[in-house]
DNA sequence: ATGTCC
């Protein structure tokens, strides 16, 4: 296909649908954030989503779209329950349930400087991380571990890792509705019994942070954030055990799609029907590792409090616990008319305009939040979702890569980069120098220009930049 | 993203 994209608005991107696509596309960006570099292929398969059965509205990709398996990362896609619309693992990632937590501490940066020292060496012998190396909580067995995929960070609360309160301000209260453990097969479960409360590696990462500057007095008030506030941000997801539901339905999808009469150009963008046997059993093992993603951020948040109290004597509360790699069963008005949809956010992140009847009670009035994590060099971002969003409720959810890995590797040396950021202020706690160099700052796109193209494309409103103190890296 | 190939 020949990818021609027409400027709608100064940061809305439209590709006219063409051969097989069932629907436009529309990826919101500037100039400079589009994909451009010779051979990319995230705006192929922006086209490529757009031909899934059941598809409605548009392929839309974030201003932070890149290339992923499949679908791109940056990508949304709903499509229609019941017209025969699928549901594609390729739609949510290998990583289910990955998303971001920010928690706000009763402290300000300049009275933690000199416990700064003690707190990152704390977090830093404490939070498990790279690959392997087991996690925070250690399950009994299979039982034990489908009563957390039912209940997610409800679960872990309830085992007493966490507080009650800690639920009000977790997406879906922590716990996606329709996990079916009995769809996570044995693998999976005994990857996951020893990675409770572990970081993983690859982008994922714990930072202490400070709020740099404040956009919205009154939001900002309500997510409890002020400026010279400290924070800290959790990035991270299901590990081995989504890892492994991804790859068993992926198989499963794959052996399907020719009984379903199911046409594709990508092999990646394997799926089934949500109402059927395979599109069920994968939604309800998706949303059970989902789960288990989100019950991995409440442990982690329990090793924050340890290092908080035991270096600061500071109190740390939730912020919100937001995840960007699912499929979600949603009702939005499509053409004028109510549709159940399921949404695929892959790289993207939930972002509910004020007045949804899904918000927690004491944010109703201000909407969702976004969590935007950047790079440990950079900066970070809370936004709000905001009213006439068109991509169902989706904003982006990232910096998003412009480096392969490998360019990353061959253009940075870990060592020095630490010595980079520890010149800069900023403490680095790497689990690998390999790890640390793939994940430079300039791999990246410029955090500022998504978030300013984020709120320009109408998807979220800014809240607040956060910038890195303290790194301990996955 | 991932016991970076069962």
């Amino acid at each position: 296909m020949d990818i021609t994209l027409v400027q709608e608005s100064p940061f809305r991107f439209r590709m006219e649908r063409q051969g097989p696509m069932r629907v436009p596309g529309v990826v919101f960006a500037t100039q400079d954030l589009l994909p451009q570099a010779a051979g990319d292929k995230a705006l192929e398969q922006v086209a490529n989503v757009a031909t899934l059965p059941g598809i409605v509205r548009a392929s839309f990709a974030m201003p932070d779209v890149h290339w992923g398996y499949g679908f791109p990362i940056g990508g949304v896609a709903a499509t229609d329950i019941d017209a025969g619309g699928v549901v594609s693992p390729g739609g949510v990632g290998f990583d289910i349930s990955c998303g971001v937590r920010l928690l706000a501490a009763d402290v300000d940066r300049g009275p933690l400087a000199p416990r700064m020292r003690r707190l990152m060496d704390i977090l830093g012998d404490t939070v498990p991380r790279g690959m392997g190396r087991g996690g925070l909580w250690k399950l009994s067995g299979r039982a034990q571990m489908e009563k957390l995929l039912v209940a997610g960070a409800g679960y872990a609360v309830e085992q007493g890792h966490g507080v009650p309160r800690d639920l009000e301000r977790c997406e879906d209260r922590g716990a996606l509705a329709g996990a079916d453990p009995s769809h996570v097969g044995q693998r999976a479960v005994e990857r996951g019994l020893n990675q409770v409360g572990s970081l993983g590696s690859g982008n994922h990462f714990l930072e202490v942070q400070a709020v740099d500057r404040v956009y919205d007095d009154a939001v900002a008030a309500a997510f409890g954030l002020h400026a010279g506030q400290v924070c800290v941000m959790i990035h991270c997801g299901s590990r081995g055990l989504g890892h492994q539901v991804c790859t068993d339905h992926v198989r499963v999808m794959d052996q399907s799609l020719r009984g379903f009469g199911i046409d594709l150009p990508d092999r990646q963008l394997a799926c089934a029907p949500v109402v059927s046997t395979p599109g069920r059993a994968y939604l309800g093992a998706m949303a059970a590792a989902a789960n288990y993603g989100r019950a991995n951020r409440q442990l982690l948040t329990e090793a924050v409090r340890h290092a908080f109290t035991t270096a600061a004597g500071a109190v740390v509360e939730l912020v919100y616990d937001v995840s960007h790699n699912t499929a979600k069963t949603e009702t939005h008005d499509v053409d004028g008319v109510p549709r159940r949809l399921c949404v695929h956010r892959k790289g993207a992140t939930l972002a509910l305009p004020p007045g949804h009847p899904d918000l927690p009670a004491d944010l109703a009035g201000t909407g969702h939040p976004v969590l935007v994590p950047g790079t440990m060099g950079t900066a970070s971002y809370v936004m709000v979702g905001a009213a006439g969003n068109d991509a169902f409720a989706s904003a982006a959810h990232g910096a998003g890569r412009v480096w392969s890995r490998h360019q990353a590797l061959h253009r940075v040396r870990g060592e020095q980069l630490r010595a980079e950021l520890e010149s800069q202020g900023i403490s680095v706690r790497p689990s690998s120098w390999r790890g640390l160099a793939e994940e430079a700052p300039a791999a990246y796109k410029d955090v500022d220009e998504v978030a300013r193209a984020t709120e320009g494309a109408g998807l979220a409103r800014l809240v607040a930049r956060l910038v890195p103190l303290g790194v301990v890296k996955g």
